[in-house]
DNA sequence: TAAATGACAAGTG
DNA sequence: CCACTTGCCATTT
């Protein structure tokens, strides 16, 4: 890793942030590239099956901060949830090489990531 | 302190 | 598949 970019999560500020929101913060930045997950499923596997509205506050408050991929998250239907810049997010999907339905979904099936 | 809000999701008919 | 309801819960008002 190079520099502090790569190693907020050792930084007190994230140190701070509850449990849950650390590990939602891990896997959004773990999604790989060209692969997307779901708000559901982010809070799942960081714990809290119940938990997608907090991931959707995390990625709305937290994206710039910690640079996460935050177009790589969509809905459960593979549909893109944002309101406000739904373009913008479906262009960065289409440059990762993902294609979307004429329904404006993506293929889950394809392109879904799994930890 | 209480009510509304939201980048959600699952169940139902 | 669609429309609608219910459950959720931290944050915001």
């Amino acid at each position: 890793m190079e520099k502090n970019e790569e190693i907020f999560w050792v930084t007190e500020e994230f140190q701070r942030l509850n449990p849950f929101t650390q590990e939602v913060i891990r896997l959004i930045k773990s999604i790989p590239y060209g692969k997307v997950q779901t708000y559901g499923g982010i809070a799942r596997f960081a714990g809290n099956p119940r938990g997608a509205r907090q991931v959707a506050r995390i990625l709305h408050s937290l994206s710039k901060k910690y640079g996460l991929p935050w177009h790589r998250v969509v809905n459960s239907k593979g549909e893109i949830s944002l309101i406000d810049g739904r373009e913008e997010q479906k262009k960065a999907l289409e440059i990762e090489g993902i294609t979307f339905t004429s329904e404006n979904k993506v293929n889950l099936k394809h392109y879904l990531w799994e930890p």
